[in-house]
DNA sequence: TTTAATAATGACATATATGTCATTATATTT
DNA sequence: AAATATAATGACATATATGTCATTATTAAA
């Protein structure tokens, strides 16, 4: 079963949205992995579908609160 | 490996904002089942630890989006 | 261009989210 | 209380998120 049009949307809005919090804070993916051993290259290009409570994490990480995340969702 | 706590925190709040959108909208669990496919059960009860997709499927059945859902975390 | 840094991809193991169903518990209604 | 409706729990299978590491690709720096 290939994932509905609609999730592969929302994954890609949150990949983009991390990358950019990322850029902005002047990560490297390793910097995010050696800080919350979380790895977030696959979150990057949708290959997962990631549990709330990782993308909370990296929300935290990063500064912002989760209801932030979603502000353009 | 029980959870951290700030984990269960957050799927503690989860579970009562979609146990409260379950209650206004007036629907048995079973309800959401037959409409989305999806037993909510296990996360109205912290048992799981949802991933957004699943949760975005949530928020559209309820008539909200994801970021509204997040308001008060 | 060569080197170095960063990112993407693939493979594998493990943990767990989800689907499904049956059973038990609780709550509601009569 | 008895009957009915709803929710919680447990078990099991399957799909997949995550952890980990190695390899390849891409980008940036020299």
């Amino acid at each position: 079963m290939g994932g509905r049009l609609r999730n592969e949307e929302l994954l890609q809005k949150i990949s983009t949205q991390l990358k950019h919090l990322r850029d902005i804070k002047g990560l490297s993916q390793e910097d995010v992995y050696n800080d919350t051993g979380i790895h977030i290259s696959r979150i990057e290009t949708s290959k997962v579908n990631i549990t709330v409570s990782t993308l909370e994490s990296l929300c935290s990480y990063f500064g912002i609160s989760i209801y932030t995340f979603f502000k353009d969702f």
